[in-house]
DNA sequence: CTGTTAGCGCCTTCAT
DNA sequence: ATGAAGGCGCTAACAG
């Protein structure tokens, strides 16, 4: 395109060493043995013409692209740094490329972006909220190796899956809320309906509502929706309401953002007149005054983990079916501690 | 690889379709006119067969891959959302994915990441720091198309570059210090060397300084590196030497939440003891109590004007040489006002 | 408007 | 250990 001159293939370097094509493309794959003497020569040859092959050519002559296609929702916040960090190393090490791609931000597609077909990836991992359930079966018949992030495959298809552990941190955090703080009245912000996450920190809410005979009130379960705006106008909205509460789990870190800011401005004091509750433990957690008090969750492991598990489905092998990630509860000031 | 029934190719729909491979690649390019009774049949093969065309294949045929390989420093923080969401939604509106490499963490290397050679992409968004003097030169005299992104070509290479004003927001913003609150005694905190960000901010701060005739003192400036840990160490250094400052311009918002954390610790109260002031308007800034005077850094514009001067290059036009886009200074509580 | 054919650059049997 | 030749799937002239 840009040069006229066309860059070095495979043919000019062979020309140059001496030898034929194929013995180049040994070297470069060291499939087969090749006598020093050659190596040394084709070698010189690359860098004298600083060869490099044409992916291309190669993947369309093995059927393999090398690339790992990665489907995200969106390309937003501090979740999402870590997560690709974690992928992007072990992708390197394994000597993968990455090919990145975002669903839009429209909900779950029942289909890939359009550009993301079987034939520029050799696998795919696909977060939360990019593809709905036909979505997934359908790539999944095509026979492209995916494995699944925070989500959990429809009909026990036998895709890998790794996610975290919700339920029992969440009931764990608000077990405490109740016991070590007394709060009896405890606000839930939900996460976006269908997102899994948010359904099992919710049912985890509502299990330690139960274990401690307190009842589940309607009004005390309000969207958040991990966004700190929505937070913040559903937090407004119940002051301004009246409806009485001593604490809030606000579904995620970046809500609780939204009801710092809500409750601050109704001159609420956190923890005094209201505990806060985070999940994440994103590094605004720290950042927040008081220090938000929430759950860690090792999102760079999701990702390493995550592309371990495709690599070994690439591999032939048979990664674990489910990876779940422990979360720690991390107990900071905003909780009353 | 996965699966074993070959997935289908062009001829497998020319011959369902009764048409020649030519015609499918006609009417999949639209690079010619067919008749509509033929597109009809062909898209109805092409549907049933659940044909998609190998991209490696095209690639080869056509010496484009359709591909923008991204290069990046290291994917951290709040900064490099908004620029890949910047990036990523011009590059498919063009049709092109997305190639995501970093380059470590070692600072700036005089090579790609070794898959990153021109044959991958067509073309090439460099980070800052990823890429010193003699890679940039390298890439370039390979005809690799590129676009710099906050980081000057060497030798006034033809190379864009997008970046953002740095010199003039950060003067103005120490003048503020100086004029509206009265500060003679402001420290700075600065960037990695070689960082070009932080080399004009520091150019701000000392035009700043002798526009008012204050005394650069050597004492006052100090690493901070864009980092919060850096940053905290340096302040609680500067507090135990008991060097007397009155103001900290802190060189980016992430090293000042490590000066509020040590500025904290110390008792000392912002903005009265100590007015403090950001630069980069990252989401942060909202979140610091007191709320973070800084400069808004449009950051995702940064990523959507380069990526449309690269497919500008590719286009074979023009791009501006350099852009440099404007920012904004923020006025929130943590100078004073 | 449609079909035929020659590559694109590399890997991979198959010989040697 | 090395060379020769076919083919991966598609596009792009070139005919018709």
């Amino acid at each position: 395109m840009a040069s006229k001159i066309t860059a070095p293939t495979i043919d000019d370097v062979a020309r140059q060493a001496g030898v034929s094509i194929s013995t180049v493309s040994r070297v470069l794959n060291r499939t087969v043995p090749v006598s020093d003497e050659i190596v040394a020569k084709v070698q010189a040859a690359m860098r004298d013409l600083r060869y490099t092959p044409r992916a291309a050519a190669r993947t369309l002559a093995t059927a393999r692209t090398n690339t790992l296609g990665l489907v995200l929702a969106e390309l937003v916040g501090d979740f999402f740094s870590p997560l690709l960090h974690g992928i992007e190393s072990v992708a390197v090490q394994n000597g993968y490329d990455l090919l990145i791609s975002t669903a839009g931000r429209r909900g779950p597609h029942n289909q890939l972006p359009h550009s993301f077909d079987k034939h520029n990836a050799d696998g795919l991992l696909i977060f939360a909220g990019c593809l709905n359930d036909d979505g997934v079966r359908d790539i999944h018949s095509l026979g492209v190796p995916m494995v699944l992030l925070h989500q959990m495959p429809p009909d026990n298809l036998p895709i890998p899956c790794v996610t975290i552990e919700n339920k029992a941190a969440t009931r764990a955090l608000v077990e405490h809320l109740i016991v070590r703080h007394q709060r009896t009245r405890i606000l839930l912000l939900t996460g976006e309906p269908g997102n899994e996450d948010g359904y099992w920190r919710e049912m985890g809410y509502r299990e330690a509502l139960e274990r401690y005979n307190l009842p589940t009130r309607a009004e005390l379960i309000a969207p958040g929706h991990f966004d700190r705006r929505i937070a913040q106008a559903t937090m407004e909205r119940i002051l301004r309401e009246r409806i009485s509460f001593d604490a809030v789990f606000t579904g995620d870190d970046e809500a609780a953002v939204g009801v710092y800011a809500a409750l601050r401005a109704a001159s609420l004091r956190i923890p005094e007149d209201v505990a806060v509750v985070g999940f994440d433990d994103q590094s605004l957690a720290q950042v927040l005054q008081p220090a938000l008090t929430t759950v860690h969750v090792p999102i760079k492991q999701v990702g390493i983990q995550a592309t371990h598990s495709l690599i070994q489905l690439l591999q032939g092998k048979q990664p674990e079916a489910l990876t779940l990630l422990p979360t720690t509860m991390i107990l900071r000031s905003s909780c009353g501690c």
